[in-house]
DNA sequence: ATCAGTGCAAACTTTTTGCACCGCA
DNA sequence: TGCGGTGCAAAAAGTTTGCACTGAT
């Protein structure tokens, strides 16, 4: 439901006293229509926004907790919709063209993956949050 | 065994018809005694080194793959030495300075984590090269 | 002597910021 | 009507490149 994932956007920025607005709505609904973490160039691509307002908005989500920054090995940030308000989910990274595209695992290897975040979180002091699990080669396009 | 990596790294860069310079080696040895993936400056850091050639120098040890690069969540590249040349370990970033810091799992879930990579590498046409596992959380100094 | 490597400084690319204007509460 | 949001342009930050000099083979 779009209109859920708006209420629960609205709520969040609401929480952060800022306000959802046209521009902001508009960037969460391209991001949430996307199967993979978009550039700026992407969000931006023919619409019109002020690529000063997609950064700053995408900050002011970023702070909201409402999207969240992809690094890859080209020098563009990307942004996706935080997981909670999707699905969990990893990433293909093309190490040629810095490209990323999205995949799930097992639920099964999922319960393996938090038990093992917990231990190293216990044994190191690190503050775990999430995991990230990516895997790295060649996109079918570089390969 | 330092003189065992000094002479592999030359092998690698000889493959690539590169030299192993008094600069390479330096890099070479700094990244090797560094228990995490080091930004430009923390390689330059009072050594006398000119920037433009520690960026250059990195880009032939990573193409000789000699060197890897790793992403955080702030705008500085960080780089450790390529995994077969040392064990192979993740990384905890932190979300709020983007300091990262080495961990290691089990072998068990090494195992796991392979066999999962195969399978979705065979379900989704991408050919995988590796997996990198990291944890995003908050240092012990950010905590 | 040759040619890759080096260091300085300038250029480039992505991201951030200043400032005047606009528009919704 | 006030204050946050917007868009343009300028600035900042990290990285890359041009060029003349150095040094190893």
């Amino acid at each position: 439901m779009l209109d859920d994932l708006h209420a629960e956007v609205a709520t969040r920025l609401d929480a952060d006293g800022q306000r959802y607005t046209t521009n902001r709505r508009q960037i969460v609904t391209i991001l949430d229509a996307a199967d993979r973490p978009l550039t700026i160039a992407d969000i931006l691509d023919g619409r019109g926004l002020a690529q000063s307002s997609v950064y700053r908005n995408l900050a002011v989500l970023e702070t909201a907790r409402v999207v969240h920054r992809v690094t890859s090995t080209d020098g563009f940030a990307r942004y996706e919709l935080a997981e909670d308000l999707t699905d969990h989910h990893h990433h293909l990274i093309c190490s040629a063209c810095g490209a990323v595209s999205d995949f799930t695992v097992s639920p099964q290897l999922e319960r393996t993956l938090e038990r093992a975040m917990v231990r190293v979180s216990a044994d190191t002091g690190f503050r775990a949050e999430h995991h990230r699990l990516d895997l790295v080669g060649r996109c079918a396009r570089c390969a």
